[in-house]
Formats: structure tokens, sequence, C-alpha cells
DNA sequence: TTGCGTGCAAAGGTTTTGCATGGCA
DNA sequence: TGCCATGCAAAACCTTTGCACGCAA
């Protein structure tokens, strides 16, 4: 078991992925917005702690729709993140947890058809949410 | 419309592709199996016409699980990859392409339920094939 | 001949690492 | 006091870009 310290910038990165449940977040955003509070902090620190996170399970790492940087979203327990997936809006950034019936049905249907074990703490899906699809839609007819 | 060259690069690249359907390459991989080959060219070439096919829809870009590179697959025209789901197995790394109705019934159950536009061409979903499962567990047994 | 493709070198962005120092328990 | 965490600088990677040159059509 890994033994670790409570430090003011792990509950720092911590306090802003929980006030961004519904996004996700690059270290260097959480980076900047720390600095912006007027904390001092060195970012390789930041990586440091989210890798200490990820491997406490207190955070999830994915790879963004764009490649161009690793983002980091909260594991909320109760939620229990790491048992569902998760939508991502390719416009808006909006992440939808799928705490429903919907990840389970389809985690065991791929298993029984294709004999593939989905893993929800590895995969994102992309798309477009209900709102930004409007918003398109608008832009659309006003042409 | 963009108009382009066929040059011998773009050929040899498309051709690695195209025998590598069931898995996904990174540039440098395309690049060192080029080069081991007795082909010459620079990699930097070879990230220009890998851009140019994802272009003109030739070629699909993902990010590795890893978030470590980019990688590429063929687009295989009579599969017509953008229309359906792809599986990738995070241990041998082997691709399945969902093209059945199982890509097709969840994306319409998203749109249903959570009002989200599920776009394939976007996502990949990481898990473990039958295969590597069975290696696992043997593995496990052994121990 | 025209314009697209290439090689080379340099730069950009993200992430990791080594080492000395600082701080929590 | 003994680890763990941090700052700083450098390096490692992947990817993109500018420019002059080469080649396909």
């Amino acid at each position: 078991m890994r033994s670790s310290y409570n430090t003011k910038l792990k509950q720092n990165i911590l306090d802003f992925l929980t006030e961004n449940e519904n996004t996700s977040v690059s270290a260097k955003e959480i980076y900047e917005y720390l600095l912006s509070l007027g904390e001092q902090m060195n970012l390789s620190t930041v990586y440091r702690n989210l890798e200490r996170l990820v491997l406490d399970k207190a955070v999830l790492k994915y790879v963004s729709d764009d490649g161009k940087a690793s983002v980091y979203i909260w594991n909320n327990e109760q939620r229990s993140c790491f048992e569902h997936l998760h939508l991502q809006c390719i416009s808006c950034g909006k992440l939808i947890h799928l705490d429903c019936e919907c990840s389970d049905e389809f985690v065991k249907l791929l298993i029984k058809k294709h004999d593939f074990e989905l893993k929800c703490d590895n995969t994102v899906l992309y798309g477009e949410c209900g709102h930004c699809r409007q918003k398109h839609a608008a832009k659309e007819k006003n042409k």
C-alpha cells in the first residue's frame, strides 16, 4: 500500500477536479487555474500529483479527443466512475456520466456477442450533446 | 476538391495500413517498417502523407490508449469505418470492427436516452479480447 | 511548366526525470 | 528523524513548420 502526505497542492487539485465534475481538465489548465488564484507551484509537481491520484484511483486519466493533452476527471466514489462509461461532447467539452443501465447493458452485449470485455476506465465516447446539436442546426438555418 | 499526386510513399503507407486492418499503427511504426524494407523517407513526410489521407477519409486517426502517440487505421470503404464503432484490445492491440447491429443500436439508444449523438469516427472502445482474457486467467491459475 | 511532395533542420507542445532541497507525520 | 513532496532545469517524445529543392502530371 502506498503511503502519502496531504499537501496543499494535492487538495487544491482535487478541489478543482471536484468542481469540474462535468467536464475534463488538463494538467496545464489545473496549473493555470491555481496560478490565477495566487498559488505558487511547478507544472511538473502538478503532473506528479496527478500521477499519484490516478494510482490511488481518486482520479481518472484519459486522452482528450484532439489528442493534444491528457485530461483528468475526478472519480466520484458515490458514482463510481470506474464502473460506468462517459460521454463527452466534442463541441463544449461537457462530460456525461453514463451511470444508468445503458453502460451495463452495452458491456454485457459486447461480452456476449464479441467476447470483448469493455473497460470503462479506459474509454470515453465522443460525440455531440443535444445543446450543441441545436446550436449547430440553428447556425445552418441562418445561412 | 483537393488534387493530389500518387507517390510511392503514399502507396506504401496505404499498403501497410491495409495489411494491418486488424490493428492500429503509429506514424513511427509505419516509418520504421518502411525503413526496414529499405525505403528511404523522412518521418515528417510520413506525417504529411497521413494528414492528407485523413483529410481524404482514406484513413482514420485516433489517439492510442496509452496516450503516447496518434494511431492510424485504414478506412475500408466496403466496411465504411466511419459508420461503425471500433473495439481495441489493450493487451494485444487487436482492432475489432463493430460493423454489426451493435453499433447502430447503441448509437440510437444514446440519442434517445441521453440526447447524445455518438461520433464513430472519434471514438475507440478499449478493453480486452477473449484471447487475452484467457491468457490472463491461465497466468493467475499458475501463481 | 505548374503546383504538389519531400528532405532537412528547427521549433513547438506535452510529459518525464535527476538531483538537491524542503516539508509532513 | 525518515520518508515523501517540491522546484528547477534538462531531456525525452511526438508532431508541426519554413524553406529550398525535386518530381508527378
